[in-house]
DNA sequence: CTCGTTGACAGGTACGTTTCTGCAAGGTCA
DNA sequence: TGACCTTGCAGAAACGTACCTGTCAACGAG
């Protein structure tokens, strides 16, 4: 009896079905779905035919369905890193957001969305959903969720490095030890004595790459280092770090920030203790930011390139994808840019003509 | 024979499909569904029995098919603008990317990810995704994808109410009128006696709406409109329009800037023409961005409360998903904030004392 | 003793595709 | 004229899950 309750079976109104279309053309499932997706062998009046049928009745092929047959869901995830509840990433600097926004790009160029996650291994969240393949921003040391993809079979992209042993199939990075060197020696050039840097007390690895190349120009040059390290989701302790790093005995006369919102925090710390910039204080930070170039002054800063690096991460995810799985990780190293204004202008004659500095200075 | 050779069906390496679950405990596959959703009834001791083998063999269910027999996949779609071929919400400005990160921890609270789309009707991607409901943000008059997805029967909502007949489930919204309605009256108290308005040459509806309330209020006091517009998608040029501005004959000795850059660019321009902010140049804008209380002189700002309008966006979506379908249209206005910054403050007693204004002048 | 009732499970079907295999009809060539 | 290939299409088997519909025992009530 029930069984003849339902005769008209997938009837669910709203939605035709690939059945609904066949039965429509009078032609079978099998000729519906190859003249749809171009496969198959079949004469033009008849591929033409199928697909205006298909249309007039407004026919959607189920998503869910393709995946299940095909596992391939055309979604990528995008983990955000969290702190508490909230998710930090693709806000809190712009170089997420950049990084973000060039990531959508380029998967939706080939055909692909991302769905963002949460890097924390929520599994609710990570097993209700069909992924082909994930991008993790700067990954921990031992990421969990990174493991268990890998363990499934799916590719893992990075953008950062991956700490430790963390097996993941691509990465792509800058060279932040090249690029912290330059803006010290860039520094130094414009008559910087004592460079100081704003710093973060997380562990990922460009926070850690960046100190620790810091810390060994100071070596290599003599000087002692100048910095403070703050928690870098925390907007106002960048503030009250940066008036800490001005406020000291050993007060620098040039500080690099690490993170976007130095700038500004160092100019307002500045203008607090009455330090003329460039002229007391010289000042560079990394950021993608386009408030540095109208600044008073305007402010020199370290781009990371996030554009390239988040274009260059979906494309690799993709390629591992569709394409051959090459063993071995493919890294990928994008330049930085260093966009110098006036924050860093070398200083007046005055100080260049100043008389050679006695070796202890150096 | 081709039959004898797959005996062991869906022996897939790497991935345990409930079928292994359920032979490896020794039930059959309706108890291990039951166990692990906490459905059916059981005794205890086989719950955790079949949980304690799953997880043994690490199973996870596969989302795609859970998706299509349930026919809910726990995905939302969030369209971003796209100009060209860059998406362009949520990285030019501030408010797009809090409003995202709200949404999608309000997402992601209840069990739910956010997918990435383009506004634009690129059928291989919308149609290639199984999405319970799509939050769109500030549609356009006729949208395309906005009447496709309801058609199919799926919940949208929209940040920014729906220009139109737009037939959206539910929208959330700020009073924009009443909020530009309320900057032009600071400004007035604060001293201000020509305003200006820095505006965009785009028809999205805040756009439209702030404008007109700018053009009412000029009329109500009777002031002539000073006003330039730009295409806002372009950093460019709002620099160029906030000089253009500011060097009219007839230069007004406020502006109120629509648009996130756009108190930086003043601001720039001002020192251009050697104006003073606030004595000679009151300055409002409207952002997210914490950079205008560093600038010098620190900027008022009016702040949209992108992350309440993005936890609300979010909550009536799932809601409707998930909940009753009220026929009627869900409306919701969030209120906006002032941050009053030395950028507007009243000016010195000297304007104040002044003789009180003729009437052509009001 | 019989009859409903309840607990504890198993079978089987449907979700909507893709695709492998098969099978006629017609053409080509020896 | 058959052997063989090509063309044009149909049948049916998966993909992995959820849930509806039994079935079979035990058990108390009448």
């Amino acid at each position: 009896m029930s069984r003849a309750d339902t005769p008209r079976r997938g009837s669910r109104p709203g939605r035709a079905g690939i059945r609904d279309v066949a039965a429509a053309a009078g032609v079978s499932i099998t000729t519906v779905s190859d003249a749809l997706n171009g496969k198959g062998r079949l004469p033009d009046a008849t591929r033409r035919h199928v697909r205006e049928v298909a249309d007039r009745l407004g026919y959607r092929p189920s998503a869910a369905a393709r995946t299940l047959r095909t596992g391939k869901s055309g979604l990528i995830g995008l983990t955000v890193t969290t702190y508490g509840d909230e998710p930090f990433t693709f806000t809190e600097f712009a170089y997420f957001a950049e990084m973000a926004r060039a990531a959508t790009s380029a998967a939706l160029a080939r055909g692909y969305a991302l769905v963002i996650l949460p890097a924390t291994s929520r599994h609710d969240v990570w097993s209700n959903v069909a992924l082909d393949g994930t991008v993790v921003i700067d990954p921990s040391d031992e990421d969990h969720v990174v493991g268990e993809l890998v363990r499934q079979g799916l590719p893992v992209v990075s953008d950062g490095r991956p700490a430790g042993s963390l097996p993941v199939t691509a990465w792509v990075d800058n060279d932040h030890e090249a690029a912290v060197l330059g803006i010290l020696d860039h520094l130094a050039d414009a008559g910087a004595r004592r460079i100081g840097l704003l710093t973060g007390t997380t562990t990922d690895t460009y926070t850690r790459l960046s100190t620790t190349a810091y810390l060994r120009w100071c070596e290599r040059v003599g000087q002692d280092p100048v910095y403070e390290a703050y928690p870098a989701h925390d907007p106002c302790a960048g503030a009250v770090a940066a008036d800490r790093l001005l406020a000291r005995p050993d007060r620098p006369d040039a500080v690099y920030g690490l993170f976007d919102p130095n700038g500004t925090d160092l100019l307002a710390a500045a203008r607090r203790y009455g330090l003329r910039v460039p002229e007391d204080l010289l000042l560079v930070c990394c950021s993608e930011s386009t408030v540095y170039a109208s600044t008073e002054p305007p402010i020199t800063t370290l781009s990371l390139k996030p554009r390239r690096i988040g274009t260059a991460v979906v494309q690799l995810l993709i390629d591992a994808i569709e394409g051959v799985k090459s063993d071995q990780p493919v890294e990928q190293v994008i330049p930085t840019e260093l966009i110098v204004r006036t924050s860093s202008e070398r200083r007046s004659p005055r100080t260049t003509i100043s008389p050679p500095r006695s070796p202890e200075e150096r």
